[in-house]
DNA sequence: CTGTATCCCGATCGATACTG
DNA sequence: CAGTATCGATCGGGATACAG
């Protein structure tokens, strides 16, 4: 499990990378276009954006759906194992967001002494 | 929860940072002294280690105990609230590990295409 | 609208040496 | 043993411009 080698550690990274568990966050409640997705997840960059649905998309977590049309539309939405994983990231988040005054505090003791 | 300011955002960083999750899983077996830990997140520096379990130790997380002896020892382990954090996110690494089949399939198809 | 390409800066991280 | 200090190299990531 946590041996350098061992491949699941680049895909952990993608999933719990600086975007990408945010990204696919905001994709749990339904597919969103490029844009969509660049409003809702706060302060990410176009080329970031880009970049993290090409990992997503690279581990089978994310499908992107391009319709040939003009202007260009693209739809992106969760596979069914990036669902499955997506429930399991937002799992920790919320536990995390629960437990924040908890956290904080703790901060508050460590920043004092 | 996806605000740029949210606090959570900050702790959400060091359990799913590059060394902050693998620090906490082997913490899950026990409590472990600093070169124990060394030797068992394979790949950390000295100085990474340090820098992450300041951090963890500073949300709360991780418990450091000093023993005032000569020569040093201490002991580092999961508080109540990092084992409840750390079994979310093992939760999530240990589906992500299973699903790697699937995940390298995936890959193998992005790329070929 | 949906991206890609380029530049560039600062943060991050590893290696090394050193201290208590 | 348990760290801290310092120095480079690398890399993530933002801004901007551009393409289909």
């Amino acid at each position: 499990m946590f041996a350098k080698a061992c491949p699941s550690r680049h895909t952990l990274e993608h999933v719990t990378g600086r975007w990408g568990g945010l990204t696919m966050g905001v994709l749990v409640d339904g597919p969103l276009r490029f844009n969509e997705l660049r409003r809702r997840v706060d302060g990410i960059s176009e080329k970031m954006l880009s970049q993290t649905l090409q990992a997503l998309e690279r581990d089978g977590l994310v499908h992107r759906e391009a319709q040939p049309t003009n202007p260009p539309r693209v739809d992106y939405s969760l596979t069914p194992l990036g669902r499955e994983t997506a429930e399991r990231l937002l799992a920790l988040i919320h536990h995390l967001e629960a437990r924040m005054p908890e956290v904080l505090e703790a901060q508050q003791a460590y920043d004092t002494r």
